[in-house]
DNA sequence: TGTATATATGCACAATAGTGCAATAGTAAT
DNA sequence: ATTACTATTGCACTATTGTGCATATATACA
């Protein structure tokens, strides 16, 4: 899980629109239900998705013909919280 | 402080570098020293300082005329560690 | 005043990223 | 096999962002 990474797809309102949404639910949903979330086409979800998951930011599991997407909420809290550590000390990495 | 413009500010290698840099000194530097740890242009140094500025996660002060910065950890700290929580709970604004 | 130094900004350009539509892949049921 | 449905991907287009160079601004000093 890279730090750069992360922030890079934290970066831009969409996915964070997705992310609350994911957040917001206690189980996994399918990227239609994600897609309720915002006004954009439902293949730019599905990009933005991918480009969450590859940060490790949330996982797919594949259920039929439907994707079930979670966030990695440890995993997320942890890296966020390592780098407040960092910057409070003294590199940011 | 917002949080989209917080990621966005931390989405970018060279602006990367840069906190790194400021995080790893105990005393604010200008910015020809903020531009040693990368090779890009100092005008661009300047601007992505601007960037990390306007995200509230450095701040600047003017001496002479050179401008000192150093990073906000306890406010980047805090809402780093805010996003953490926010995240292990329900939503993540 | 003139000159040197430090930083910021205007501008043009290249690279990157977000978007919608159409087409495709994969799965399930008829 | 065909149809229906879900998700992903190819493609073109637009918008945004990062960059370097030249210029401007601000300060200090001779």
């Amino acid at each position: 899980m890279e730090t750069e990474l992360v922030f890079k797809a934290l970066s831009d309102p969409n996915r964070m629109k997705i992310l609350n949404n994911l957040c917001s639910r206690d189980c996994p949903c399918n990227v239609g239900e994600v897609a309720c979330c915002c006004t954009v086409d439902l293949s730019v979800v599905s990009r933005h998705l991918s480009i969450l998951k590859n940060a490790g930011i949330v996982a797919a599991e594949k259920r039929g013909k439907e994707v079930f997407y979670h966030v990695n909420r440890k995993e997320v809290a942890a890296l966020l919280r390592q780098t407040a550590d960092n910057i409070e000390k003294s590199c940011c990495t």
